[in-house]
DNA sequence: ATGTCGCCTACGAGGCGA
């Protein structure tokens, strides 16, 4: 079975690109970030008439999660307990579902846009929250096949960017961020995609030329449980994806399991 | 170069978010 996570920033302007992955990939499962619209706007057709059913949350044009799928959904989860709010919502930034006895989780990480802005704390809270909710199903439900897909918003490493100079005293490279992604590690999930590439960048901003100049960052990231990590057969970034017309502005990351 | 892109409102262009 493939496995995949792609912010794709907008599902309605990327529906070709993303019907062209799934099926040029054969992906069985794709978890979708930033689809930045809401039930009634999703192009839901294109998708059922390549084959994928649709499993989405999204309560206005921006955030929004997802699933595409070939195999039915299960148990699915809008949100996660105790998810943080800001200015007393709920984002649309998770969303969980049961594919064939696995648990996945699409994820889209608060971005904190400033250290000194409040959606920094809330950032912080939100991957605080997230992990010990992890925490607990890995508890209640030891040897359960789960993953955490998504946009985590940090760079764990430095060079997870292009210049860790250039990101002094910005967002995603802090210690308190890598910190709060580290917390996954320690409950018992792995980055199965870095145990097979160590290096490799899963977003290149659309602006100064990144891209070209491969001025990118590694934010995107699958976590696996144990028993999950033991099913993985090979994993793989699509780099291409960030080529040619309409690109997002992150690539696809995968894993064959 | 403040070098892009996508969404909104509301019909042109500015505001917001990343």
């Amino acid at each position: 079975m493939k496995i995949a996570t792609w912010n794709v920033n907008s599902v309605r302007t990327r529906v070709n690109r993303v019907i062209g992955f799934l099926e040029s990939s054969g992906t069985d499962v794709l978890a979708m970030q930033e689809i930045k619209c809401k039930p009634d706007q999703f192009p839901y057709k294109a998708f059922e008439d390549a084959g994928y059913q649709i499993t989405m949350h999204g309560l206005n044009q921006w955030n929004g999660v997802a699933f595409a799928s070939k195999i039915p959904a299960e148990d699915i989860e809008i949100g996660f307990s105790g998810m943080p709010e800001f200015k007393q919502v709920q984002e649309a930034r998770a969303i969980a579902a049961t594919f064939d006895g696995i648990r996945l989780w699409s994820l889209y990480v608060p971005n904190g846009r400033t250290l000194d802005d409040p959606h920094f704390p809330y950032k912080l809270e939100w991957l605080d929250r997230l992990a010990a909710v992890t925490a607990e199903t890995l508890e209640n439900e030891p040897g359960v096949p789960l993953a955490l897909m998504g946009d985590f918003n940090i760079a764990p490493l430095d060079t997870d960017v292009w210049d860790i100079n250039f990101f002094a005293g910005s967002t995603h490279v802090t210690p308190e961020e890598r910190q709060a992604f580290e917390a996954f590690e320690q409950i018992g999930l792995q980055d199965v995609v870095r145990l097979r590439i160590p290096e490799g960048y899963t977003y290149w901003d659309y602006q100064q030329l990144r891209f070209p100049r491969n001025e990118g960052m590694r934010i995107d990231f699958i976590l696996g449980s144990e028993s999950f990590a033991e099913k993985v057969k090979s994993a793989g970034i699509e780099r291409d994806e960030r080529k040619g017309e309409g690109p997002s502005d992150h690539v696809p990351v995968v894993v064959e399991i």
